[in-house]
RNA sequence: GCCCGGGUGACGGAACGGUAGACGUGGCGGACUUAAAAUCCGCGGCCCGCGAGGGCGUGAGGGUUCGAGUCCCUCCCCGGGCACCA
């Protein structure tokens, strides 16, 4: 067979894997290496911008099978969730069959690509065996406290008649009916994340193999922001305004304080007179941030209420304001209002006429006065009582301390976070599992179902008359669903009709894989110690907020639970890179620029697309997809195949007892590739340790053997050089070494290790500059030293002509590299 | 506005502070062929020079260094995230 052909060898090799169970996780003697990918949502077609991701999993899974790991290699679907309800709506097929028929697509593709994943673990979160334990956890999380019923805003569109999660909402619209979409609250389930903030960032310290810049974007997110608390009584009432400030050395200069205009204390403090126009103004400024673009800012409006407040250090009254620019659920919904030193509090106080006093001065200089704008920046306390004269930093920390004493506020930390709010109106979801009965539970607080009733099933429909993407929650009208009987009093109840966000799922399915048929508990404790913490995590950079740190949130309880042995989920985190499409679009169905995976499998094999995948650049990085390209990957694959074929009847000659000349030369350039081309793999490099591979290629292939010493030292090279290519080209690489006599599969034989001996060089060249400029080159035997090198470079015909007539000043010697002359 | 990335040949990309452009794609020239495909060989940053050679060159400008794509400062452009966050 002098030309590879993948469509009979790929087939073959998949063939035999599976059927000697290679993937298969054995919990034996070897060291432990779980291997993940972030799972998908297995949709209708498969095309090139999916499978980066598995690719470099695959990568990195096979290499670790090839050095003697214990790999855990799993894949799964995550299943439920609105594309797939969506997909329903619209060509009214329950999601359950068309889910079934995506899986059977993702898989045959993912085969056909040759990814080693270990089938027998196969999850999918729209299985009950599965989501029951999303709703076990709820239950165990809401014993513990961090499961809770509150009144959030949450985006409505009263077109549809029910609530949208952010993705559906575009530009302020409803995705699918065009409504604009409201701010309305409602109940919700939520879970106490905020409870962990402090944890999540303490523990992206000890996370030292996450890139840098996840950690950087949870930190944000997390947006700790330190402070004080401060609380300004409010006159003639026996209420309190409590407010945030990272500022307390400029409270002497706080004029008037500002409440969000839904905030509660309102009701109970506005005088009776004022209470109609503060209202309205709530109910206003509700609709006009239920308007406003996401990334629009409004012009700042406010209403005095009315109502005074006694600042806490000085005794004067203050007027109280409600206003659009304070948000409701940040810090205390509160502030005080310092507009010689806040831009935002200088602003509104310019628009109302509010009073501005200056309580911070520069250090050097002066202010121009009357102010222009704030001066926001540290200084000195001006007017500000006994703190006058001290720095900013020393003064909020006495301010603080003094609030502490007097009892009207403290020391204090406010996260930027908030609370996970899990409850969706929709019906491909994990129902809640919760009951409402109104004899035993009439504040409607929700009654967990005992865990002997788990799972709530996601009941049978009528697709079009249930899944009309408007009415009620989809839930409710399934009265079979709704109507049971209450768990305490067997009398009847309703259940809950909302479903939990997939991101739920999504946040400990890495460790069901660990033990996917268990049915007395999701995994056991005894796995979890063999397998985890996940070694390797590999994923795209859109979920370094959001799943993943509920992923880290919940690796937090499970572990207080006892459950797991760390608390955190993943070691090694990597983010891969985009496959655009060849015009550099991200690769879309909608720009029509995408590879599928079945034609490009087919046209070039799935070997060559994975080795340009890997080629084309460094897994972090974007990349562009090129059918040239990959053309030219198949190209080097043949080139390998016909160096293998070539050299085919070498296999068996007996390598003799020393090597030299060009024989020696082989098994050196093999020798130094393999050393490279490992350290590459270790370091993530994919793209240079093929281009290493294709510079070993493009040296062995002219060469016509002639004794035996060189025969074998080409037989060898290429057994080396299939080894070393199997993580990535991996049909080939068997094809090959199964020609060359091998009885067991790569992934069996183990990795191979350069010989040191063949690594050491035994002249070595030199690059000599005068003044930093290239100026000539020397070769000098390896273990020459500066003296010899020096001599060398003098008497070379190119550099002498720079030394002639000057003087030397300094001579840098670089061992093995070069020699630079300094001269004047 | 704030916080991350990133700017290197026609293109994708290489380069522990030490020969800038490895490897590949495309391009050009040639060999083989009746022809094409496949394959093989050669050229390939810019400027000057017949050549040997010399000068310039990693977004712009400055700095540190014997030596800077790499480190520091200022700025420009592109991509992403967050955003009335007190």
């Amino acid at each position: 067979m002098s030309r590879y052909d993948p469509a009979v060898t790929e087939p073959k090799w998949q063939k035999a894997w599976d059927e000697a169970g290679t993937f298969r996780a054995r919990r034996d003697q070897r060291p432990k290496y779980y291997v993940l990918e972030m799972f998908p949502y297995p949709s209708g077609d498969v095309h090139m911008g999916h499978v980066r991701n598995y690719l470099i999993g695959d990568v990195i899974a096979r290499l670790h099978l090839s050095r003697g790991y214990d790999v855990l290699h799993p894949m799964g679907w995550d299943a439920l969730g609105l594309p797939a309800e969506n997909a329903a709506i619209r060509d009214k097929r329950h999601p359950a069959e068309r889910t079934a028929e995506n899986v059977r697509t993702f898989k045959k593709e993912m085969r056909r690509l040759g990814l080693s994943y270990d089938w027998s673990r196969e999850i999918n979160t729209s299985d009950p065996e599965t989501y029951k334990w999303s709703q076990w956890f709820f239950l165990k999380f809401r014993e513990r406290g961090l499961v809770y019923r509150r009144y959030a805003q949450v985006n409505w569109c009263p077109g549809c008649k029910t609530a949208l999660a952010n993705e559906q909402v575009k530009d302020g619209l409803c995705e699918r009916s065009g409504d604009v979409v409201e701010k309305r609250r409602m109940p919700e389930w939520a879970f106490r994340i905020t409870q962990y903030s402090e944890r999540l960032l303490q523990g992206l310290d000890q996370l030292t193999e996450w890139p840098e810049e996840v950690r950087k974007k949870q930190r944000n997110w997390i947006g700790k922001s330190e402070g004080a608390k401060l609380f300004f009584d409010v006159v003639g009432s026996d209420e309190r305004i409590e407010i945030f400030t990272t500022r307390a050395d400029t409270v002497y200069g706080c004029t008037y304080v500002v409440v969000a205009p839904d905030h509660p204390i309102l009701e109970r403090i506005v005088p009776a007179e004022r209470r109609a126009a503060v209202e309205a103004f709530a109910k206003d400024q509700a609709r006009k941030a239920a308007k406003k673009r996401h990334d629009e800012e409004l012009p700042k409006e406010g209403i005095d209420t009315g109502a005074k407040v006694r600042h806490p250090f000085t005794g004067e009254k203050l007027p109280l304001w409600a206003a659009n620019f304070v948000v409701a659920d940040y810090g205390t919904g509160a502030v005080m209002c310092v507009p010689a030193h806040d831009e935002r509090d200088y602003e509104f106080a310019q628009v109302y006429g509010l009073p501005l006093r200056i309580v911070i001065r520069p250090e050097e200089g002066a202010l121009d006065e009357p102010l222009q704008a704030a001066f926001t920046e540290d200084g000195v306390l001006a007017d500000s009582g006994p703190y006058t004269g001290l720095r900013s930093a020393e003064a909020r920390a006495a301010i603080a301390r003094a609030a502490e004493e007097g009892g009207f506020g403290g020391p204090a930390v406010t996260y930027r976070q908030r609370d996970w709010g899990i409850s969706r109106q929709r019906y491909w979801g994990t129902p809640i599992p919760i009951v409402y009965c109104e004899r035993c539970d009439p504040e409607g607080e929700g009654i967990s179902v005992p865990y002997e009733d788990l799972p709530v099933r996601i009941p049978p429909i009528n697709v079009a008359e249930v899944l009309t993407g408007t009415g009620e929650p989809p839930l409710a009208k399934v009265p079979e669903f709704v109507h049971t009987t209450c768990p305490k009093c067997g009398g009847p109840a309703r259940r809950e009709t909302e479903t939990m966000d997939t991101f739920v799922d999504s946040s400990w399915y890495f460790a069901r894989y660990l033990d996917p048929h268990n049915d007395e508990v999701p995994f056991t404790r005894e796995v979890a110690d063999r397998w985890l913490p996940v070694d390797v995590y590999i994923g795209g950079p859109e979920h370094a907020t959001m799943h993943l740190l509920y992923f880290r949130f919940w690796t937090m309880v499970m572990h207080e639970m006892g459950m797991v042995p760390e608390p955190e989920p993943v070691k090694r985190l990597i983010n891969q890179g985009i496959v655009n499409g060849p015009d550099g679009r991200k690769m879309s169905k909608r720009w029509g620029n995408v590879a599928g995976a079945t034609e490009i499998c087919e046209r070039y094999g799935a070997d060559a697309a994975r080795t340009f995948v890997m080629f084309a650049g460094p897994p972090d990085k974007d990349i562009d997809w090129s059918n040239e390209k990959v053309e030219g990957c198949a190209r080097f694959l043949q080139r390998v195949w016909r160096l293998a074929w070539k050299n085919h009847a070498h296999a068996g000659v007996a390598a003799p007892a020393a090597f030299e000349g060009r024989a020696l030369e082989i098994r050196r350039a093999a020798h130094r590739t393999l050393h490279v081309v490992t350290e590459d793999y270790d370091r993530l490099s994919m793209n240079t340790a093929v281009a290493r591979m294709m510079e070993l290629v493009n040296f062995l292939l002219p060469i016509e053997p002639e004794t035996d010493a060189e025969k074998a030292a080409l037989a060898e090279a290429v057994r080396l050089l299939a080894t070393m290519l199997s993580p990535v080209a991996p049909h080939i690489a068997e094809e090959i070494l199964e020609a060359y006599g091998a009885s067991r599969s790569v992934l069996e034989t183990g990795w191979p290790e350069a010989d040191p001996a063949l690594l050491v060089e035994e002249r070595r060249r030199y690059v000599i500059q005068v003044n930093g400029k290239l100026r000539g080159e020397v070769e000098v035997p390896a273990e020459a030293g500066e003296a010899e090198v020096r001599a060398a470079a003098e008497a070379d015909a190119k550099v002498r002509p720079h030394l002639e007539g000057k003087t030397v000043r300094k001579v840098i010697f670089v061992k093995d590299r070069l020699m630079n002359f300094v001269v004047g």
